[in-house]
RNA sequence: GCCCACAUAGCUCAGUCGGUAGAGCACUUCCUUGGUAAGGAAGAGGUCACCGGUUCAAAUCCGGUUGUGGGCUCCA
């Protein structure tokens, strides 16, 4: 007897057989209305789907998670519907629901227009409006098969033929069109009310670039209006943030189209940042045991083909430069060149380990529409460095690791982390010996932190196990700076060694991590975290002493120096303009603190001390001024103050 | 690299049917010395991304190049 859980807990029960639309209906007009699917011992089945035996029923509307990816799913055949009608040379692949939304891709000899795709959305809603019923059928494969073969959807057909031959494949359809599908799916296009095309771009059958290109158009979908609305404003809340916006704003940087796409061009101010990281990251990798290195951005090709990036990496490599008949290429990884280091004279066990860190600029000649402001570039410098130690030490080596990457996060800001643990990939190099160990040391370092990650079998590099760690960003967004990589191929291709206590030479075991990826990518990820309101201790100008008139310029000018030799970054603006106006300025340039020097001020010796949300924080001597900017400074990223 | 879109003043953007360019902000000068988010006036500023084609005439139409944006792919 079919047992039905209400929305306020309570349990009814039926008589079998039933369907779950009569179930809803049983309940209320309103949910039978409402449902898109039902939820059968934890199965999500069509409302249609008759329920025989006892069983735990749930009616599923738009509002659940499952609903709203069926709604995305149905909205999805409805947008394959519209392009059918509208353009019957159009062949259907496939239509998947994602994060937001849904895509199909179709085949049709010509791109789809913009005006392509307001005209499908018209019929898209007129298809909606008209509460086409769906209808589910079940075909052998083969009867399947010659069904889309025969009304030319010669790429359904191929798809299908790929299923076993012994299943029974489902057809969902509506009005003039049928679509293979798994399901479930509403029962009535009715329940698609509130959805929007976002955008058309290519893409390739099977995701394989080789491939012939077809033309994907994106939606999102939504159970109502207010919810499709509120997604529509938080796309341009993001769009708010976004890095290249505010870069321009700020003048933090530029990338100039007459020196190459993917090049970064850093201002004044964005240079100040940089500078505040590179120097905090050098005093934490130094107070952390390592040194640091400086290589050349060049090196004998020949250095490449042993390192075997001229064969696995070349598609990235720029193009080698001739000079006296020899072939040099600029770096796109430094590892090879503190392995030269390490190779430079024999090394002992007592060595080991050996931490080696560098910012070390790399070139990768990344395809150009790849580029992406400061995110994805093709001259950016890595928080690089290599850590040689013995076997034994890797455990101990990457809890270290660990412990600075996940202090150095906190410093800017971020606190929230996804881990993943990549494991040994099918084609790999480096004995299942040394990848079960070391995967293993992996795994305790995790645990000894106490860190939860996920298990991401076989997504290990072909050249040993990693864990990467993606922080989330201020509106939740996830972004993977930190990795930390094993490596059992380059000390094997440069036949690094050490001499162990027995005398014998013992192969070196390479880690290669980086903390924040590359100080270009990371500093746009602040950017965004932060919305350009850096604090205190990485923003370009700290504070901006402000002269109410004439008669305080002297005064303003002398807190501003007292506090640069302080070591501040302070701006004076002694500008004939009024004060509201100096406010305004600087408070949409993300100032952190802005201090006004009035006559009365002066007289005093003191400022009045404004912070960029507006909050008045009272008159402060110059004195105090220091001690309270030095504090802001101290807490890092871990600023308390509201902003 | 491939698909689509876009490229007009430092910035954000108008510019109809092809008739050689406009606004706001920013900038410069002058007036204004004003107590917490825009004081006023005047001025200057553009080879309409670049190259070619069609045309009596191109910012506008066509082709190519470069760059940018969104995807595919890849990834720090």
């Amino acid at each position: 007897m079919p047992v039905i859980t209400l929305p306020d807990g309570s349990q009814r029960s039926f008589d079998a057989p039933v369907t779950v639309a009569e179930l809803a209906a049983a309940i209320g007009p309103g949910l039978a209305k409402a449902a898109v699917a039902g939820r059968v011992d934890g199965r999500l089945v069509d409302t249609s789907c008759l329920i025989e035996a006892d069983a735990e029923v749930a009616i599923v509307t738009a509002r659940d998670e499952d609903g709203l990816e069926i709604i995305r799913h149905s909205t999805a055949h409805l947008l394959a519907q519209a392009v059918k009608q509208l353009f019957p040379g159009a062949q259907v692949t496939i239509g998947p629901v994602i994060e937001d939304g849904f895509y199909y891709d179709f085949a049709f000899e010509r791109t789809f227009t913009p005006e392509d795709v307001d005209a499908i959305e018209k019929r898209m809603a007129e298809l909606a409006d008209a509460d086409q019923p769906v209808h589910r059928e079940v075909m052998a494969r083969d009867e399947a098969v010659a069904f889309f073969r025969g009304i030319g959807e010669e790429y359904k057909a191929r798809i299908i033929e790929e299923i076993p031959a012994d299943e029974s494949i489902s057809l969902y359809g509506q009005g003039d069109f049928k679509d293979l599908c798994r399901g479930p799916h509403v029962p009535r296009t009715g329940l698609l009310k509130a959805f929007k095309l976002t955008k058309v771009a290519g893409a390739y059958w099977r995701g394989d670039s080789r491939n012939e290109q077809l033309q994907r158009i994106y939606g999102t979908a939504w159970p109502d209006a207010k919810s499709l609305k509120a997604y529509l404003t938080r796309l341009a809340e993001a769009e708010k943030r976004d890095h290249r916006r505010i870069g321009k704003d700020l003048d933090l940087f530029s990338i100039q189209e007459g020196a190459g796409g993917g090049l970064v061009f850093w201002h004044p101010r964005g240079a100040r940042v940089r500078r505040v990281m590179e120097d905090y990251w050098r005093e934490r990798h130094v107070a952390a045991g390592y040194d640091l290195l400086y290589t050349p951005h060049i090196a004998l090709e020949d250095l490449w083909h042993t390192s075997g990036h001229t064969d696995f990496y070349r598609e990235s490599m720029y193009r080698p430069m001739e000079e006296d008949g020899q072939p040099y290429q600029l770096k796109p990884m430094n590892c090879p060149f503190h392995i030269l280091v390490y190779q430079d004279r024999l090394r002992s066990y007592r060595e080991l380990p050996m931490r080696w860190a560098e910012l070390g600029t790399v070139y990768r000649h990344e395809m150009s529409g790849a580029l992406h402001g400061l995110m994805r570039v093709r001259g950016f410098t890595q928080d690089d460095a290599h850590v040689f130690c013995r076997e034994e030490q890797i455990e101990d080596e990457v809890l270290k690791v660990l412990d600075l990457t996940l202090e150095m996060l906190g410093d800017f800001g971020f606190d929230q982390y996804e881990i993943n643990l990549s494991t040994r990939p099918e084609k790999a190099v480096g004995s299942a010996e040394i990848w079960e160990k070391s995967t293993a040391a992996l795994k305790g370092a995790l645990d000894r932190k106490g860190l939860e990650y996920v298990l991401d079998e076989g997504g290990g590099a072909f050249y040993g196990p990693k864990i990467d760690l993606k922080i989330e960003d201020a509106i939740g967004r996830q972004w993977q700076c930190s990795t930390i990589q094993l490596d059992f191929n380059l000390p094997e291709r440069f036949g690094m060694e050490y001499v162990a206590a027995s005398g014998e030479r013992r192969r070196t075991i390479m880690i290669h991590r980086a903390l924040l990826g590359s100080l270009e990518r990371f500093f746009g990820i602040l950017i965004e975290h932060y919305e350009g309101r850096f604090p205190a201790w990485l923003a370009p100008v700290q504070a901006v002493v402000l002269n109410i008139t004439d008669n305080q310029a002297e005064y303003v000018d002398s807190v501003a120096k007292t506090l640069n030799d302080q070591g501040f970054r302070v701006d004076a603006d002694l500008r004939n303009e009024k004060i509201g106006f100096k406010i305004r300025e600087h408070t949409m340039q993300k100032v952190p603190f802005l201090l006004v020097a009035g006559d009365r001020e002066k007289e005093a010796g003191s400022l009045a001390v404004r912070s960029r949300s507006g909050e008045d924080l009272g008159s402060m001597s110059i004195e105090a001024l220091g001690q309270f900017l030095a504090r802001q400074v101290a807490m890092r990223g871990r600023s308390v103050m509201e902003d």
